[in-house]
DNA sequence: GGAATAGTGTCTATTAGACAGTATAGA
DNA sequence: TCTATACTGTCTAATAGACACTATTCC
């Protein structure tokens, strides 16, 4: 919908604050490996765990709502968030007429300096569990089901490995996110004309050292 | 982001409708599929072709706001609108604050009854020469891609042909939707076991009568 | 019978998974 | 030397594409 008549069915004179607006809201699964597992940071919302959020402020975008709330509520920024979809059941918010604009972001594990009273990452699998606020159940199992869809085809788009790394660490990461065990071979075959080699090998490790690789800049990022 | 602080920075006390609140508009990309090419509903928009659009209604979800526009706008019924993303750029509306989210919605040309004045279908090469407004032509393309991702290993999901239909009926729709021819014999093995055989043959056509199929009731719908 | 379309069987190149063997470090 | 890990090569089963052959209708 553009210019012209602000709603067909009603006159096109009438200025767009007339009519009446929804709140507008951000939620953010923010996923992270801790432990070989896929976690989400959770934060305390009244008495249940629930996703970070915000609401949208005026000229702001989207993608600064969830950094500012990101930033706020985890004290962490320089992420890269991805839409996933709008919730917009009419009852879903007990204080009005709000909509969700649930997103996806990931942070290294490294990176993570909650502080625990206020934040603090679950893995999926407990996070299932839990009685989570209104839809955020389903915005994780949306999240992890893109995560694992941005990882199937691609080393480390996020990124979550520092670098260098061994096809190990990287196959470790991929097994975290997928939640099962994959193939040594087929994993090597698919993933080592996406990495540069970096020429060096890992030392101090038990046995025969591993070549270290890194990102490839790639067109698909 | 749910009940308690309305945004952790600032004062939880206030009423939601005390903050700026967005427009929010849905856009539509309604793809059909006539005389063999993939083709999108156009309406004019001033001086320059849109996509159908509304804004949303109070107490209105985005599903049926769309359905609301595509009746309006198109006089069609009965459809199953599903969502890309939102289009949030502060400057992409010259009337104000305005969120649209962009949807997906496919319709039988068979089905199609439009007032040619108002819209008509256009196929999706040509309507990439047009100069439409605003983010519109992104949001084709965004359509186009989660259309062929829908079809790419299922039969007829939205479902767009008359039943029963041949192989080669089903096979001609996937390559307007694709853009390219398919291999008949790959297309075959793999549609085959996905459709139930009516035990029916055409008749009236020219070579060897066709065996005649239906949709099997499919659990991924 | 000829043309056109539908349907079937076979060959081959590619790929993923399994598995075994070789290489190289620390203990 | 022993063990653990990294790396390489080969075999096999499954799959997609190519292609040829047969089947059945209308003209």
């Amino acid at each position: 919908m553009q210019p012209k008549h602000p709603a067909n069915s009603e006159a096109p004179s009438r200025a767009l604050t007339d009519y009446p607006r929804p709140s507008v809201a951000v939620d953010t699964a923010l996923l992270t490996v801790a432990d070989r597992a896929l976690s989400v940071v959770l934060v305390q919302s009244g008495d249940r765990p629930a996703l970070p959020g915000t609401f949208l402020h005026e000229g702001e975008t989207l993608r600064d709502a969830v950094l500012r709330s990101l930033r706020v509520k985890c004290g962490i920024s320089g992420l890269e968030p991805r839409q996933l979809r709008v919730f917009d059941a009419p009852g879903r918010d007990t204080r009005g007429w709000v909509l969700s604009v649930a997103h996806l972001d990931v942070v290294p594990a490294r990176d993570l300096t909650l502080d625990a009273s206020l934040a603090h990452p679950t893995a999926v699998g407990s996070a299932r569990t839990l009685p989570l606020m209104y839809d955020h159940a389903e915005i994780i199992e949306l999240a992890v089901d893109a995560l694992r869809a941005e990882y199937a085809d691609r080393p480390d788009p996020r990124p979550l490995l520092p670098e260098p790394f061994t096809l190990r660490e990287l196959q470790t990461l991929h097994e975290a996110i997928a939640g099962e065990r994959l193939p040594r071979d087929a994993f090597r075959r698919r993933m080592e004309p996406l990495l540069t080699d970096t020429g060096e090998l890992s030392r101090g490790t038990r046995g025969k050292p591993a070549r270290l690789f890194r990102r490839t800049p790639d067109p698909r990022r």
